[in-house]
DNA sequence: CTCTGGATAGAAAGCGCTTGCTATCGAGCC
DNA sequence: GGCTCGATAGCAAGCGCTTTCTATCCAGAG
């Protein structure tokens, strides 16, 4: 039924051995006979199979990129990125390898299984992208797996996602929390003093961080940060929304929102405009990531931008071996605060 | 090193067959046995060795979603929800299978790639979305590809892409010459004559579509389309963007754009906004396929919302054959248009 | 108490490919 | 001219799992 290295051994009259190394280019064949085969191949129209040739030699050619949320544009870019530099620049280039991206749902469950469905199919690396859950069981869980999938030689590379301890895994971080404390002051500068804060689901990193830097911020300019000005909620549109209806209630006298990321920041908007407020003369938003939709946004959004593509980039050529794992395995990227139309000078300042 | 059946069937006193079956659960195997070999399973910590499992089974639990460009949430909107589907409701009920979204960057290479790499892991089903290039040799090169891939027992299926004759493939398009022309309807409605177009790119059958149907709506209220009111570009804010500046030097009379999609609309916006032109005061603005951000615009965007999570969804469900396909192979799925704010009465009607 | 048959478990033959080791063939060298 | 060595090609042993065919065991039937 379908064609075997066999068949293609037997049409260019040679042992299956010399067709496998012709196809797999790492042993000298003779330039007449690799022809021949190659002409085989193609007049037979023969595809490896990748099961039976990843058996054999134990390693396949499988990379996985793992996500939180593909729909989400943050870590589309990523994706996108790694894969890039995993097919290789000529689209083509090199051992042809297949980077397949998993959409986890940010679910720990999900996250593990598709650990171990890559792991399962002996991977030959692991990208993992976006903020980690906080959860000391999973994080365990996660830590053991990964150890496991080094350990089986498959190369675990981390962006925008905290160093696991203990695993021979390279990361490189956002830095989140410096990122936001420049935001925040960028605020507190223009004289803004009740600022709301959308921040993202609880028990995540990302989410940690940037709060940690918000509170960093006011915390600078000696004033704490009051409990019932921040709300947390996932990260899209429909959280920022109600998450500001909900702040509105809570503190009509705020002059300015910082939301989690640029999505929800819109989701803020749009419930402000509802509201009747302008932006920013009534009150001021900030985002984070800018994405590409942000500077769209009317007015511009005030945002912390950054580098994804080519963090991501540089994680994906980490994994395939291309370029150098930073020193002590960990580098963290920086984020850029881009002031633009939606933040300004507070009403009464 | 690597634990294996034969070390988890020695450990639970069973043979290697055994643990098969109870593995794969399609055998009777006793109860007491079972509990003996899990055991042991989870004791061990073994991995099932995908390779020589898909080698011996001859099958793959590997499913591919091939996307044009997965940092558009347009993909990625689709291939979250053929994932979803795919992995299963419950997260990982059923057979585990591993979904992996594969970024074609729209090149026609890269999908035959994809698609060769998909065929050489003996993949369970291929979901292709998105347009497809309209280029003969391609689309030739792709149907023997997936009529291979169909006699292999892979089961194909296409989403927001035309039929391919002569396959045994499932289809469901998006009725994107439909939507397009009530676009323009409206824009006709409202009074507008000159219309300037910034379309996809060409050879694509998206852009081919989209732009019928515009043309379809103009013919039908008595006028050609001038060919100078067309601009042709990537499906990128950039495009819209620089198209209509281009646009706005060749016909400064136009009094509304209507874009290939929601992010070109975008960059169309800011270019006019950029013009000192008012929207839709001076110039109304439309895109196409309703984008989560399109609704917080400002002004909202008017544009022809795709189903795009459902039909991506049913897609994996026929995929995995969970759904009949529907009725000849092929469905079209409508559009619906979004009145918003964005579109209004020309200037001097 | 022996016989029949359903329910389980095991033996073993591959699945298609890779690769270490061996065999072959000339060419260059003493 | 016989010998050594480099360059190629083939042999054959797996890689770890699935599955067909058989063997075994015990309950119920006669």
């Amino acid at each position: 039924m379908t064609v075997t290295l066999a068949d293609v051994a037997a049409r260019a009259q040679v042992s299956p051995a010399t067709v496998s190394r012709v196809l797999n280019g790492n042993y000298p064949v003779a330039a007449a006979t690799r022809e021949r085969v190659l002409k085989a191949v193609d007049e037979l129209d023969y595809v490896l199979n990748g099961p039976a040739s990843s058996l054999a030699a134990a390693t396949s050619d499988l990379v996985g990129v793992l996500v939180n949320d593909i729909a989400d544009p943050f870590f589309g870019i990523m994706a996108s990125a790694v894969q890039a530099e995993i097919v290789g620049p000529g689209g083509r280039a090199g051992g042809e390898r297949l980077a397949v991206v998993c959409n986890t749902g940010g679910l720990p469950e999900r996250e593990l299984t598709y650990l171990t469905l890559l792991q399962r199919q002996r991977a030959a690396a692991v990208v993992l992208t976006g903020g980690a859950v906080e959860n000391e069981e999973h994080i365990a869980a996660v830590a053991a797996k990964l150890r496991r999938l080094t350990e089986a030689g498959t190369r675990v590379v981390l962006c925008g996602r905290p160093p696991v301890p203990d695993t021979d895994t390279v990361a490189l971080t956002f830095d989140n929390r410096g990122g936001a404390r420049q935001l925040t002051e960028h605020l507190l500068s223009l004289g803004h003093r009740r600022i709301g804060y959308v921040a993202g689901p609880e028990e995540r990193t990302t989410t940690r961080h940037r709060l940690e830097g918000h509170r960093e911020a006011l915390a600078g300019a000696g004033g704490p940060t009051p409990d019932d000005l921040v709300v947390h909620g996932p990260y899209d549109r429909a959280s920022g929304y109600t998450a500001t209806r909900e702040l509105l209630g809570r503190a009509p006298d705020l002059t300015a929102l910082v939301a989690a990321n640029d999505t929800v920041a819109l989701g803020a908007c749009a419930a402000l405009r509802e509201a009747g407020l302008r932006i920013p003369e009534d009150v001021s938003v900030a985002g984070f990531d800018d994405l590409p939709f942000s500077v769209d946004a009317v007015p511009a959004l005030t945002t912390v931008r950054l580098p994804l593509s080519e963090a991501a980039a540089r994680a994906g050529r980490i994994a395939m071996d291309r370029e150098a794992a930073p020193e002590g395995g960990v580098d963290e990227v920086r984020g850029e605060l881009m002031v633009r139309g939606s933040t300004g000078v507070p009403r009464e300042a």
